[in-house]
DNA sequence: AGCACGCCGACT
DNA sequence: GTCGGCGTGCTC
């Protein structure tokens, strides 16, 4: 038989066994001095192997019954289109106690923990307040009806502006496929920040035998409850499945929907191992099942807009907010002309201080966190370094109550950490200045400006105590707050109910990001900030202050005009032939000198060019070029892009390209990973 | 990736 | 004398 086991090699190992075993049977098998657990693939009748060298299998595990085709079918798309060992997408997919010899406890062990949780969770709905379903708008019933009349597999794009109640589209949809009696994949890009969707999907969902059973899956959840999790949706017993991208691997018997939130979100693609988009699959995934996948945003991925409009996808919009409220007006403060106070325009403070004086909460969006990018001596032009990285350190105030105003500096790329010298490394010089400013210099200023104002601060630094994240939103929640400042972490998902102004500082750095994509994901991510502006207070207004006001980008978000900036932005991608109207896969290289890296890419480019002349496929090759921050923790790091109009060529031209690298990195000491549809480059 | 083997420096 | 550094080689 052929195992796939989780390790780095390409291919499939053959072993003996004494009975036949059903493909999709994990079995433990003796590989080198080790045992692990692997799954049959294939039965073939005669191994690829001489007979010496096989081994035979230790053990057939029968605690669950062998994984199903389609889960296999869906682990060897992502194996093939990704270019990974079939075992290392498949294995990591499964419960760490489903897939580790240690933890493997005989047939009774992946059985027992279920069965108390039923009990559980038998008790759990009747603490749930049932919530009355609110009435559909024209269009929301519109994409509910659509939804419904789906035959076979479809994918839909539901383009809805946030508050235009995309939630109610899902609600229904995934009702109508539980009374059929079939499961609903639902995908969110974190689950920490959709609480408010849980608790809907408990109480809203279910008939008169009761709510649905609802299983949650995330990485954030202990070992045991991620097994009770996926053995629950394996054995159909969970109705829905919510959970984060990982949850695209996990078996659903009578999965009759997929329904992917926030669709343009990076989250879904997974950075590290295997780095799939699950999304992506999940498209892929309804097409192997033949149901319909529903993909929400007000802010599609331009992927999915232009399919959408290629009919590809069918496209349901919602243009109107759900609740009789406005969307917020959104004003561009040209900040090249102005006087700044602390960073800070004449037009926000006043602002700000209207909001306060009317008991409203206002919210101040910036990209950056620590207190200020960069120290630096304001006599020889010195910048704080990071010892081990190309990059600047960026100044911390140190947190806890004990700290004081002590301050440190950090290295945002590998951690490394040092106090800040008491004079200049260079000449001396003692007048070493913070420059720029980040969350925790924000949150300073706006201390000295507004000295009766609560202050709260929402980033990484701030949040990362366990619960601590919870306990600061609670409190902007229960009205103890009034000037919220953070990063990113405060754009997603929160309904707040009190707040009507959103100032945005710093945008353009966002814009300066040399990647195809920024604009992109600027446009996204300030909509998504704005869109918590006035969600329930009237005169919800966003300011943004950029020295750029006039990028197309700013000015579509003026509007609210998402369609006239994905029109604008794909007609630019086309014409200079990027992603949707080419694919492309990157691969980056590691070595203790960039000129290692740099040769192994100038030789790999060599081996693809050589391949794809062969086989008659046009591809642009790009010359390798150092990443931007070339060194990270004394790594230094280069990449090579590889385009295709034609994705079959692409795929066919890495498959070949693969097994050919080895020989590429031959006597050099260097590490190589390749990623298809890269989201930044 | 693990986990071996293997061949050179500083310790009881 | 050996404990241990990490180079390199293999795993059905």
């Amino acid at each position: 038989m052929r195992v796939a086991l989780d390790v780095p090699l390409p291919g499939l190992f053959d072993y003996r066994c004494e009975h036949s075993v059903a493909v999709g049977t994990r079995v433990i098998v003796p590989f080198g001095r080790r045992h692990m657990i692997g799954v049959v693939v294939e039965t073939p009748a005669e191994p690829a192997l001489d007979q010496a060298s096989i081994k035979a299998v230790e053990q057939v595990l029968d605690d669950l019954p062998p994984l199903p085709a389609d889960w296999l079918a869906l682990a060897g798309f992502a194996a093939q289109y990704y270019q990974r060992p079939l075992g290392e997408v498949m294995l990591p997919a499964l419960p760490a106690s489903l897939r580790k010899v240690s933890a493997y406890q005989g047939p009774r062990s992946a059985g027992g923990p279920v069965r108390r949780s039923d009990k559980r969770r038998a008790a759990a709905p009747a603490t749930v307040a049932s919530e009355p379903a609110p009435n559909l708008n024209p269009q929301q019933a519109e994409a509910v009806r659509a939804i419904a009349a789906i035959q076979g597999h479809r994918t839909v794009l539901l383009h809805g502006v946030t508050g235009s109640g995309k939630t109610e589209v899902y609600l229904h949809a995934a009702q109508s496929v539980l009374e059929r009696g079939g499961q609903v994949l639902f995908l969110v890009p974190e689950i920490n920040l959709t609480p408010q969707l849980e608790q809907s999907l408990r109480s809203r969902l279910g008939g008169p035998e009761g709510p649905a059973a609802l299983a949650v899956l995330h990485s954030g959840l202990a070992e045991g409850e991620r097994l009770r999790a996926w053995l629950h949706a394996q054995r159909g017993q969970a109705q829905v499945l919510l959970g984060t991208r990982l949850s695209i691997f996990t078996p659903l018997p009578r999965l009759g929907l997929i329904i992917v939130d926030e669709e343009h979100d990076a989250s879904y693609k997974q950075q590290d191992g295997l780095r799939y988009s699950a999304r992506d699959l999940a498209v892929w995934l309804g097409r192997d099942r033949g149901i319909p996948v529903v993909l929400g945003s007000a802010t599609p991925s331009l992927e999915s807009w232009y399919h959408a409009e290629r009919g590809h996808y069918l496209k349901l919009s919602l243009a109107q907010r759900a609740r009789e409220v406005e969307l917020p007006k959104i004003r561009l403060v040209d900040t090249r002309r102005l006087a700044l106070q602390q960073g800070f325009s004449p037009q926000l403070l006043d602002a700000l201080g209207a909001r306060l004086e009317h008991g409203e909460q206002s919210l101040i969006f910036i990209n950056r966190r620590g207190y200020a990018p960069v120290l630096s001596c304001s006599s020889c032009g010195w910048i704080s370094q990071c010892p081990r990285c190309s990059a600047y350190t960026v100044l911390h105030r140190a947190s806890g109550r004990m700290a004081g105003h002590r301050q440190r500096l950090h290295c945002h790329h590998c951690g490394y950490q040092a106090p800040p010298p008491a004079a200049c490394p260079d000449c001396g010089d003692q007048d070493l200045r913070p420059m720029g400013r980040g969350t925790q210099r924000v949150e300073e200023h706006l201390a000295e400006f507004f000295p009766q104002a609560r202050i709260a601060r929402i980033d990484a630094d701030s949040t990362r105590r366990k619960g601590s994240a919870a306990e600061l939103f609670a409190q902007v929640h229960a009205g103890q707050i009034d000037i919220l400042v953070g990063t990113q972490m405060v754009a997603k998902g929160h309904d707040f109910t009190n707040l009507g102004l959103v100032g945005v500082l710093n945008a353009d750095a966002m814009l300066f990001a040399h990647d195809f994509r920024a604009p992109e994901r600027l446009f996204a991510q300030l909509m998504q900030v704005a869109g918590r502006a006035g969600r329930h207070v009237r005169g919800g207004e966003v300011i943004v202050q950029t020295d750029y006001p006039e990028q197309p980008v700013y000015q579509a978000l003026l509007r609210h005009n998402y369609a006239g900036f994905a029109q604008y932005s794909l007609a630019e991608r086309e014409s200079i032939g990027l992603p949707p109207y080419a694919y492309q896969a990157l691969l980056t290289a590691e070595a203790r000198e960039l000129a290692v890296a740099l040769e192994f890419l100038g030789r790999a480019r060599k081996v693809l060019q050589d391949l794809a002349a062969d086989c008659g496929a046009s591809l642009a090759l790009y010359d390798p070029i150092p990443l931007r921050v070339v060194r990270v923790a004394n790594i230094e790091r280069a990449q090579l892009l590889v385009e295709s109009r034609h994705r079959p060529s692409l795929q066919a031209c890495l498959a070949l390209w693969m097994p050919r690298l080895p020989e590429a990195a031959e006597g050099m000491r260097v590490r190589y990973q390749l990623e298809v549809d890269p989201l930044e480059i």
